[in-house]
DNA sequence: CCTACCGATCGGTAGG
DNA sequence: CCTACCGATCGGTAGG
């Protein structure tokens, strides 16, 4: 997992497709490293997670994290593009099986219920990060901001050709879409505690909304 | 307060009227204290903060602030006791000025606009102690629980004398206006980065949600 | 010269 | 409430 060599021939760019064994290594380390980043990070947030807890669940020491990322930060940031990463991926696929945006908007809020870390993890980190000072302080605010205008540009697409309900604001509409979303989230973690019959299902609540303002 | 040994006759409970000055002057650190970790907490989280900072900052040592508060936990525990405290009595009051429950529900959306740090915090707290190890995680738990049968409950009566819109659920609408306020203040706090004019209004958007479920 | 770390330790701070 | 501390752990860096 941690260890797997890769000496055949790669026709990829970087340092990934190295002769002799190249730094093949190195990234799966640093994979490793961000997945349990995501799980640390997700359970006491970025101030109370320490690089030695991590290192030590990948089986290194905290200087060889360190080896990969320079600083706490740096670390952050990884995790922070890596989710994206991975949501954007999926989402795309999606689109391009010919979902329409919000089909895939609430295929994204499914798909998060089987990956937990995650949503704790960016819950988590989003209200952290309101703090001016936060390391991801901007990686947060540009993501509300491309999010929120994308959303905005899509529900005033959708009014020109008449599929928004009357007197639905879409720039109101797209601030409540994504807080709906952020919200539920927090609900849905708490509901965990209770038996899979009472927890809260984020892409149901989201559809009813969307229901309200779409036709 | 976890230690009274309320030996002599009184009427009140606590230590709030002693003879002799009393536990004035304790009871006066206490509020300091409170206030003070409010924004400490508000800045950096509850695993972020130190008390030593805290302590500081009011201008006593740190073990000083531990004769009043055993704990870190004990610490949070009083400061979202007096956070319920100051919203329940402005709300209350509101209700009692004739108010209807959604219209206080708003007035107090937009009390919340000059509370920056309450709101940071609860932001902020509320996603931390969604993991179930976190020190206040039952006590959110507890808060969303209640928040949410109340919600649905004023929902339901309003279904019943035909003041929701048709098609709406009122347990969806419940999980859904709380999700909303609680979204709305991450990208309100995101927000206060820009002028004044493009700040979020956390009140009119919510306004907006309530326009078009109830009637 | 490279990689992928190690053992030890830096100055400070955590809760108690 | 103070000074004086504890066992441990923090993020980060030294030389090898």
């Amino acid at each position: 997992m941690s260890v797997s060599a890769q000496t055949g021939p790669s026709t990829r760019t970087g340092p990934t497709s190295g002769q002799r064994g190249g730094y093949a290594k190195g990234r799966a380390t640093q994979q490793e490293i961000i997945r349990t980043a995501i799980l640390v990070f997700a359970d006491v947030g970025f101030h109370g997670a320490s690089l030695r807890d991590i290192a030590a669940r990948v089986g290194i020491s905290h200087p060889g994290l360190l080896h990969h990322f320079p600083n706490k930060a740096a670390l952050l940031e990884a995790v922070l593009e890596y989710r994206d990463a991975v949501d954007e991926q999926s989402f795309q696929e999606d689109l391009e099986r010919g979902s329409d945006y919000f089909e895939a908007m609430l295929h994204l809020v499914e798909r998060n219920r089987l990956r937990r870390p995650l949503v704790e993890l960016f819950a988590g980190l989003s209200t952290e990060a309101t703090s001016p000072d936060h390391p991801a302080h901007e990686y947060f605010r540009r993501r509300y901001q491309r999010v929120l205008d994308e959303q905005s540009r899509l529900l005033r697409e959708r009014a020109v050709r008449g599929g928004l309900a009357p007197g639905v604001d879409p720039d109101q509409a797209a601030r409540t879409v994504v807080a709906l979303m952020d919200g539920l989230q927090v609900q849905w973690l708490l509901s965990l505690d209770r038996p899979a019959a009472e927890r809260v299902d984020m892409a149901a609540d989201l559809r009813g909304y969307l229901d309200l303002i779409l036709r």
